[in-house]
DNA sequence: AGAGTTAGTAAACTCTACTAACAATCAAAG
DNA sequence: CTTTGATTGTTAGTAGAGTTTACTAACTCT
């Protein structure tokens, strides 16, 4: 009788809703997604314990976790060594050993990478490619050969590939513009989809970043990560949910003029562009400027506390209207770690109400090089277990 | 049978509960919520029209609108005069006649006000109080007083009570803080509630204002709506829900440092903060110097257009990071349309990423002396119909 | 008048979660 | 060492929500 329950549900003429109508199946979808979640952020516990947890009876905990054992999502592990009156507990817990996914990074500056996650955002197995000058179709051909590599070296249940790319991605997975690789309109999910059989998310690799952080890192409902590297790129998440934007733009502040001072010309046309100041490109240049000077060292220094400051006035008015818990720098550590992000912290404070305690943290993010692939992993385990 | 659906559930030992495990009811909800909603932004239909259209089966719609019909939700209006083969469908509709709303505005310059309001919004009875230097408890007399003399004024069935109110407020209904009011955690919806009965919501008024604008304005699901009064408050809409913020402080860009070339005093001890550009009192002040110069006209001119400058310096890189398609100003007419709204306009564009067409609409809001009434109902009519 | 179409309803079935009751298994008290 | 109590997990039965199937009612068109 429980083989019955994972037959397809039976579509009738259900193709055209507009609204979303809830049927108690989305209800029990829902419930095992909190199972699951439970678990994986909780750690092993026993049903009685979930059932608490949850505030369902111990026996419909009971059916939801037969279900997620046949579907190999969760495992037991044997009675807890707990003593206690009553009967043993046996402890079930989401399962770590059998369940991996791949996640992708293809914002790095000419290498493409990508790697297999356990649950926990571990990268058990790294898969690269160098491109050169490659663009276009070439690049997506490198992307799928890149991702079927990867699945090879799976040694688990695949619940999917995550995908954090350069540019703007919309909700249905196609990359609408990515400058670096000329893309236009590429349905990168559809065929890494068809590619390699497995379920695929894609977004931009500053939002897959933030989503690394908000999950594995400070946890705050409220936060903006800002990835510097070749460009400058954010992703912010409102009320515990990612901004996604009316034009799936949202976090694109690489091109946003910053203070009414004027500022060097960017190559989109405007003076002062975040950009100008932020990019990896543009500190190397200033800094290699500074080197040149009289007092090379406080010269660096200026360039980097300058830049912070910039970063930090734009930031202000994004911090003070959505009342930001968490700003969150990713990149180059040499280069944000000291004086920039001193610079940032101080700035933020002086730009806004002044309260104590201060309302909002400036840190950096942990495991830069890595935060992208993490990300794209997280992607993949809140749409596929309605985990993270 | 359908009399035994209304009786409250088991409340049992759920009352720890951390997660939110669904239950078939809460789906029901949901699905009555529908209902409502559809009828509400749709106008009249039948029940097999609502099947259509939610994608429920007729079967099931006809439950839901039966449930409806006995709580006083919706009503039906008789036969359709549409001319077609088969049996004429019985039109219904949500109750307009049959139910109201009271809205109240705690922001305006020495008057509170509120209204008695319908499923629309429309305006029906109005009630005020002027308050000349009262503070603290005293102004909450006033205002249990003057929610008395509102409910009194209505002629149908009261759905609740909402409240836009300056100041911070929490998810509770709490304000933390008001400083014109001189209030500390004021439990003002606590405190409404009990003195009338009714169910009762509490925001700030211009989070009010810009739920407002979308349900009845421009409608865009990524919004912020500023609000230019004795102060400059903003509300956002951000992927079609209101932004809280980690401490509920949303919306506070008043005293946001905006520029890097000084600026005059603030009252909170800054310099260049929004709300010396933009206030009312402040407009006024320039504009009062403007008109004693030596060419009135021209000098205004300027003032408008710098005020409209600086506002679109803080909030291009807003929208830009959350990718927002409409800005809405709200407050007296004749400072703001003109030179300020074109100088918001054109500033904003000349910061963002230039795009063509422009992603972004700036505009005045509609109704602006009305609009904090209107968002209070709109926000007791989604809380209890689900509707908006 | 007959055929075809659409609206709304009734009965029976499925799925979900609930309550009630029970067996298994342990710790602690007597 | 037995009894008592506590706790876990399961079985059996029930109520709610939505579905399928099948029906009646009421209209248009030929």
């Amino acid at each position: 009788m429980e083989a019955l329950r994972d037959r397809p549900r039976t579509d009738r003429h259900r193709t055209d809703r507009t609204g979303a109508a809830t049927l108690p199946s989305d209800g029990r979808a829902h419930n095992l997604s909190l199972v699951r979640q439970t678990l994986h952020s909780a750690g092993p516990m026993s049903r009685a314990e979930l059932s608490r947890t949850l505030g369902l009876t111990r026996v419909t905990v009971s059916d939801l976790v037969s279900d997620l054992l046949e579907r190999g999502h969760v495992v037991e592990l044997g009675q807890s060594d707990e003593v206690r009156p009553g009967k043993p507990a046996i402890l079930v817990d989401i399962n770590r050993q059998g369940l991996q996914v791949i996640g992708m990074d293809l914002a790095e500056n000419s290498v493409l990478r990508a790697a297999v996650l356990d649950l926990d955002g571990n990268i058990l197995e790294r898969v690269e490619r160098t491109i050169a000058s490659e663009t276009g179709r070439d690049v997506v051909n490198q992307v799928l050969g890149l991702a079927s590599e990867a699945v090879a070296r799976a040694t688990a249940t695949l619940l999917g590939i995550g995908v954090g790319t350069p540019g703007i991605v919309n909700a249905d997975g196609v990359v609408t513009t990515a400058p670096n690789f000329e893309w236009k309109d590429v349905a990168l999910r559809d065929l890494l989809q068809e590619n390699t059989g497995l379920p695929t998310l894609v977004s931009n690799d500053a939002d897959a970043a933030v989503h690394a952080d908000h999950t594995f890192g400070g946890g705050s409902d409220d936060m903006v990560l800002v990835k510097i590297g070749r460009g400058v790129g954010s992703g912010l998440i409102v009320g515990g949910r990612r901004a996604r934007g009316a034009h799936s733009a949202a976090g694109e502040i690489g091109h946003v003029t910053v203070g009414t001072d004027g500022g060097t010309m960017c190559k989109c046309g405007k003076t002062g562009c975040l950009e100008t100041w932020m990019s990896v490109p543009s500190l190397e240049r200033a800094l290699a400027e500074a080197a040149a000077s009289s007092e090379p060292e406080s010269a660096a220094d200026v360039v980097l506390r300058e830049a912070g400051e910039r970063l930090a006035i734009a930031l202000a008015p994004v911090v003070g209207a959505l009342d930001l818990a968490e700003v969150v720098l990713s990149g180059p550590r040499e280069l944000l770690e000291g004086p920039l992000l001193d610079a940032v912290q101080q700035t933020l404070l002086e730009r806004l109400l002044h309260q104590d305690p201060s309302p909002v943290s400036v840190r950096l993010a942990a495991d830069a090089q890595d935060i992208v692939l993490r990300g794209a992993a997280v992607m993949v385990l809140w749409n596929q277990l309605g985990v993270a």
